[in-house]
DNA sequence: GCAACAGAAATCTTCGAAAATAAATGAAAT
DNA sequence: ATTTCATTTATTTTCGAAGATTTCTGTTGC
């Protein structure tokens, strides 16, 4: 692997996860001690990630984490439910075996995270598996450009979850180990109605209780400000 | 504007219109004499393409133009349909008068240049006012990242397009102007059904004579050769 | 004839320095 | 005190060369 795809790598996975807060300057210098590389690989990464919108840019003026704000999450939550709403009754209409079998397997590791408690309870594992479940729903759609676009949207509404789960302010009113369960069993029964309405439903949920959280701390922030 | 910046523009330009043909490898010693530049900017844009999928990269092998496939010509028109369907409902529901006269303004163009024959019918005006049509329809949707996957999608289909119109090898019964006038006039008269469904036809109709264009153009292809 | 290998050539990748531009500092003038 | 301007500093952008890897070519051995 090279040091431009190591880079990509890395700034990728720090801006998503936040160790990169929304907003803050990219210097170069910075980030070659950061990483320890010149700058070459560097710019070459950011490039992308400036393509892929998680980085903005300005002539001259350098590289910037790309913003987050309640507006981007609602439009790309929405944008999230019309495109995976297509692909789940794609791939509902056309799964096999081994795609029904990934939903099952995927959900069960999901599942198994979700309940340890403890040092084994990591969210990193848990994201990790949740962001697999919901590509394995979608695996059998055969569409590259379907599965390209619900890469971007995950990792774009990825940032807005991960502080939120790091800060334990979900509200706790809702069981979404039994959506999880009742999306992949529609699925499995390849009653595509029923699972786009639960898709549609668990993101709608997800988005209102993200944005409450985000609120929430917002105001927090307000009035001790 | 940066050396980067411009050889992402030209890179992308000269991509999309076929003067450098699908899976050709892109030696960034000849890009370098091409462009009038070095490795460094050149590297720069390539990766931002390569994020778009213009571009193709492998490790240590360098990067070639993307290829074109049938298959992800149905799978681009496919998805450009589910997009953009979605978009125009949103922007009939929320757009101003400001949208609309956006859309009959650009609509004029359009039919006024494809009404252009000998020195003044050039094809790239034609392409650059059909694209600004198509975009006027969304531009009141209010997503920006519709709208960013609507360009993605229009500049891989356009890649298409345009060998196709350059050998005006497309079958002639047939009034896309038509079909335009009523996709606006729908859009216009807030008919959010007829204008989806006038929107998904286009499409599959400019889909399928573009792959019978480009089928026949194969078979000679393989009778010749 | 053909596979395996060594060496040469071509190409991609990375670095470090130079050039270009933007941002910060401080002095002079009003 | 505030603005203006020149100077310095910080930062980005680009180049050219060096390093690393792949690809080509010709040779050897079977």
């Amino acid at each position: 692997m090279t040091l431009a795809e190591k880079a990509y790598e890395a700034l990728r996975h720090d801006i998503i996860r936040g160790e990169l807060a929304p907003g803050r300057p990219l210097r170069l210098a910075d980030l070659g001690e950061r990483y320890g590389m010149g700058f070459s690989p560097l710019r070459e990464a950011l490039n992308r990630l400036q393509a892929e919108r998680l980085v903005t840019a300005e002539s001259l003026r350098g590289f910037r984490v790309a913003p987050l704000s309640l507006d981007e999450l609602h439009d790309a939550v929405s944008l999230r439910i019309v495109i995976e709403v297509e692909a789940l009754k794609a791939s509902i209409s056309q799964g096999d075996d081994a795609w029904a079998s990934g939903i099952v397997s995927a959900l069960y590791a999901l599942n198994v995270q979700a309940a340890r408690t403890g040092a084994e309870a990591d969210i990193w594992t848990l994201e990790k598996r949740h962001h697999a479940f919901h590509r394995a729903l979608l695996a059998a759609c055969n569409s590259p450009w379907t599965l390209e676009f619900f890469e971007r949207l995950y990792a774009a509404t990825e940032r807005y979850r991960i502080p939120v789960l790091l800060a334990s302010a979900l509200p706790v009113g809702r069981d979404v180990q039994a959506e999880h369960g009742a999306l992949a069993q529609a699925t499995l029964d390849r009653d595509a109605e029923k699972a786009s309405a639960l898709l549609s439903q668990h993101y709608l949920r997800t988005v209102e209780d993200l944005a409450g959280a985000i609120r929430s701390k917002q105001a927090k922030l307000r009035a001790s400000g």
